[in-house]
DNA sequence: CCGTATCCAAGCCGATACTG
DNA sequence: CAGTATCGGCTTGGATACGG
């Protein structure tokens, strides 16, 4: 019997035991609800949301988010739809309405994203300080 | 004085003041980190490694990651390197020896990851039910 | 053994144009 | 207003071949 380790998967310590009772399509997931975390859009759309206290318009979204074009503003928020993080209601109006909530698992999302953002970002000038040594010297191996 | 909001930031409650003392490369480079956690390789190339205990080869790196190829296996772990999570060291020998070892930064970061991680797959069902709810009930706004 | 170099396929994302 | 459709550039990662 061949044991074959599933791809991108994360183990580490105390959470290893429990990561090995999920199914590999538990784990899949996992993996994929982790990873919006590094999606261009979505985590910085959800705290846009979250922040305004109350239903949002695609247009305010858009205000507030910045750049984003709106096929990304779109499928970020389909994303964001899809996996319960936030809520999407059309009223069906003329002109069309659709408003955006951010709902009680996009809010946790957020409060569990925050302490890892906030770990890395005091400890930014370190990262920096190992780039900037890890470029100086010339890189390993390198022939001549 | 146009006010750009960069793109990709995250700022949310209590950690927003904080985020906002950070310089635009330091916001940015806060980002580059977070969003190696979801990289194909890195987060799970760490964690063998910091299981391992003691240094370890490449070679035996490759065997317990599993089905990366030596190049991802390669620019993982050079930007791993680069960034203080791992130490590579090359020893002068005839056949090559490289052994990696995790950082104690780097422990730390798998330390930090591990909440969200554990709280993510804690609500896998719920994001699957979430889905699959999704999925069923016709795209929004589809025509016929 | 531990890489580097090259090619290639897939996917992300912006720009632009169009629609109910 | 809030999308959809299409195109095209850029990045990512696998496969393969080669090198010190």
């Amino acid at each position: 019997m061949k044991k074959v380790r599933k791809q991108s998967k994360f183990s580490w310590e105390h959470i290893k035991d429990f990561c090995d009772t999920l199914t590999e399509a538990e784990d899949t997931l996992t993996r994929e609800i982790v990873s919006c975390i590094s999606d261009k859009w979505s985590l910085w759309t959800m705290s846009v949301i979250a922040e305004n206290r109350q239903p949002m318009r695609f247009s305010r979204v858009m205000e507030h988010v910045g750049e984003i074009s709106q096929k990304s503003l779109t499928k970020t928020l389909r994303g964001l739809e899809r996996d319960g993080l936030i809520t999407r209601k059309v009223f069906a109006e003329v002109p069309p309405r659709v408003e955006y909530t951010i709902t009680p698992l996009g809010t946790e999302m957020l409060d569990n994203v925050a302490p890892l953002w906030l770990w890395v970002a005091t400890r930014v000038r370190r990262f920096q300080d190992s780039r900037n040594a890890f470029n100086q010297r010339q890189p390993a191996i390198r022939k001549q």
